[in-house]
Order: structure tokens, then sequence, then C-alpha cells
DNA sequence: TAGTGGTCTAGACCACGGG
DNA sequence: CCGTGGTCTAGACCACTAG
């Protein structure tokens, strides 16, 4: 019922919106509103809290944003039930295994201009054969090898990026696509591997142990692959985690 | 330039800030907004739209939760710089591998009650040795065998879950916490493997070959572990992608 | 027909930033 | 100081659902 649901508080420095978020979603993460139960309507809630409907709306749309609730017009707003399905795999967690910066070394094992493979070619979308740059980096955390990274960039004098994309040794060099802004996006691409002999000797693993493998390709502005490359690193020492259900806390 | 910019359609069917989000989106994926560009103020918005205050509001509230502009109070509203990192792996790739309910078959082979070893004690926070129930599922799509799944079950006369929960044979059984909907949240955690001489022979996959495990642990409203169990996937049938960058189309 | 959510207006006041 | 974003009001009209 409506008249046991906690009152914003317009003297607190949490904008109503914000509290009303808050207040829903504790009913829901608690248990007290279940899975397919209605929330009170919108004027209702309105009513409740004296504010106007524009602020209501607004919570109400911040909590369907985040998986809370859904709305269905003219029945209500309800309840989500659980979603497995809906849950998502953060990158951050592989970014707190390399933690603070300055305890990260990146070294390059190799840096040569090569002939991509059927393999790469694809992934660049150009013909096998064509020449582009090949760089080989092993990251370290604290001494400790974490994550071999070998990455094929098109080869494109125009561009000059041959010295500078080789030199890249900071991490937000790599990870923003090799520190050339041109860059529009890019698609990653997650699957398991094994280290072979010659990964597992670099990251100091047992050989044929699993690991992860992320693939990544960037394309610049106008949808022209620029570089494509794949990071290893050990399972033993990444895991994704997530959680299904409960507050997420990003509106 | 204010001036260039696409105006909203006040005729069209589509919600005027929803036009206004798909106006500003398409300059930044174009690339005529380059990250650390500055949009045009809420007000000149408001006037070029002849829209009120509260729709510009709207618009660039979901640019912002979508990940495509900051806001800075006093400064202005600016195209946000690639980040590799805000990037999230969805499961909703797993449910496309499973594809169509009706294509895919989920054959038990194994269901007891059995005494928790130490690591799956951990996981249901009780002591080792307290009974639990065991369960091992098999899910084949098409007649191919895709998912091998381990659960173990708070076994609990009370919550009369055995049966019921023995004889899960459905997707949504499983995914949601086994029908019951008691479950209030549940965490995951995704790591490689290599499949054992047993995984292997079931999921009709080389030995040692790699594969995804996801390990999940299901709570009750009370916080109270329910069930925990790992889910695996042969690496070659199963690849988590996602984009950085570009539209993700999550309004 | 009554109630619901979906969109929108035309302002208001505030807090913050930079000149 | 002015321009910026942040919050909010008190309504309005519409589309949809259900009885």
């Amino acid at each position: 019922m409506i008249h046991e649901l906690k009152r914003i508080d317009r003297r607190s420095y949490e904008a109503g919106y914000a509290q009303l978020v808050r207040i829903l979603q504790e009913e829901i993460d608690s248990g007290r509103m279940r899975p397919g139960d209605k929330l009170p309507s919108e004027s209702e809630l309105c009513k409740h809290n004296r504010i106007s409907p524009m602020t209501v709306r607004r919570a109400i749309n911040i909590l369907k944003t985040n998986g809370s609730v859904i709305t269905e017009q003219g029945r209500g707003t309800f309840v989500k039930p659980l979603q497995f399905w809906s849950s998502t795999f953060r990158l951050t967690n592989l970014q707190e295994l390399l933690g603070d910066e300055k305890e990260t070394r990146i070294k390059i094992l190799e840096a040569r201009i090569m002939s991509t493979d059927e393999h790469v070619a694809s992934r660049l979308n150009i013909k096998p054969g064509i020449r582009t740059i090949f760089v080989r980096r092993l990251i370290s955390v604290r001494e400790q090898p974490t994550i071999y990274h070998k990455e094929y960039l098109i080869y494109d004098p125009a561009r000059q990026i041959i010295e500078s994309e080789m030199e890249v040794t900071s991490l937000k060099g790599i990870f923003e696509g090799t520190g050339n802004s041109s860059i529009k996006k890019g698609t990653l691409s997650l699957q398991p591997t094994v280290l072979d002999e010659n990964e597992a000797r670099l990251l100091q693993a047992e050989v044929h142990s699993p690991a992860f493998c992320l693939e990544n390709v960037f394309y610049d502005f106008n949808d022209i692959p620029v570089s494509c490359g794949w990071f290893i690193c050990p399972g033993d020492r990444l895991k994704f985690t997530t959680m299904v259900g409960g507050e997420e806390g990003v509106y």
C-alpha cells in the first residue's frame, strides 16, 4: 500500500527524483515488492510525495533503464522479474587487474612490417599479403607478466602512424586504439583459449592452461579497420564477475 | 555550428526527445562531432528546435546514460572520448546460442543428495559435509550437446523444493534460479577452463580444449545462498562480442 | 469510461564555471 | 557578471488497457 511507502524529504540535498528512485529500489531489493507486483501509479506517487508528474516520471524512467521495472501503457508499472540474460560483464574487471598505471610495464617484444595472413586480412578487410605493422607486447603488473598482446596495424604512410604507433608503451595508448584519436569505434570479442608454449613461457604460466583471449578490431570514422589485435590473459589472473538482480547503481 | 544541425520534425510520430537523441547521436557516430567537442547548449537546442528545456534535458540525459556525452555544470556538454573500459559483454550471446527453446533439450544426467565439499560449501556459506541436492544436466540444441551444468541446491525440507527443483527441465527454470521465484539476486562469474575427459565426452568436444565456465550463486530475499552451479560451454560454440563506441541503442 | 503511462510546455530557481 | 547545466512545477493532451 502506498501509505506505507516512505516519503521523500524535501529538505534533503538529494534530488527528489533520486530519493524516489532510492525508495522504490529499496522496496524491490528488500523483497517487499516482488517481481510482477504493481508499483503505485504515477499520480499516486505524485500525491503521496507532493511532487509533479515529471519528477515521478523521471524516477520511473531511471528504474526502467536500470532494469528494475517495466512499464505497460494503460496498465501500470511492474517490478521486473529477475532477468538472468540481461546481466553484463564489464571490462573494468580487466582494468582492475592492471591496477595502478605506475606499477604497469609494457615491453615491446617485437615490432616489424609483415605481410598479413588470411586470418588477419579478413579482420582488417584487406587482401592477404598486404603489409601491416606487427607489434607484440608483454604487459606486466608489479613485475608479474599478465597480458600478452599481438597487434596488426594498417600500414599507411599518409597517416604517419608508423613510428608513433610502434612506440606506444602506455596502457592508454593501447586501449584507446593506439593513441590515435581518429578511432571511432571498435569491436571486442571474448573467447577462451589455452596457452601455447610461447605464451606460457612469456606469461610464466603452465602450458595448455586456460586463458582468456580478447580480440579487438578498431575502426576509424569512415568505418575502415585500422588495427586488430589479441590480448591473452591467463585464467587464474582474470575473472569477469557480475550480479543479476539487485541494485546496480547506474542511474 | 548549430545552424547546420538537423531539426526535429514535429509531425513525426517519433517523440521529440527521441529524435533529438538520434540527431545528436548521428553527429557523434559520424565523426562530425569528435570526442571532447562541446555540444550546443541546452538553451540553444531549445531555440533551434522550438522545444522546451525539459525535452532537451531528457535527450541529453539519455545520451549521458548511454555513455555518449558527459555534462559539466557551468561549462557545457561534451562528446565523451572512446572508453575502452566501459564496454560490456552481454549474456544474451549465450541466449542466442541456445536459440529457440523448442529446439533445446535438457537431460538430467544425475540428481541426488550429497554432502558438500569445501569448495561448494564456501559458496553456499554452509559447513562442509552438510547435505545438498546435486544435479547434473546436459543442454542440447538441435541434438548437439552444448552446455554441461552442475548445480548444488540447499536441502531445505521446509522449502519443498526437492522434487520440483530436480525436475527442472526448462531453460527458464534453470536460468531464473530454478523456477523458485523467491530468488532475489545472483552473482555470476566467467572464467576460461579446459574440458576434462568427462566433460569432453558429454559435450562431444576435444579433451583439454578451451571452454567457458560460468559460475552462478543465487540468493533469496534474505541474502541467503540457495544454490550454486557451473555452466560449461566449449569455446568454439560461444563467443562474447561487444562494441566500444558507436551506438548501443539502449535508451 | 476511468485509470494508466507517454510526451510535452513554458516557465522557475539553483549551483557552478569562467571572464 | 553571464552562460551553463540541474532540478522542479502544475498543469496539458494523447494512446492505451480494462471493465
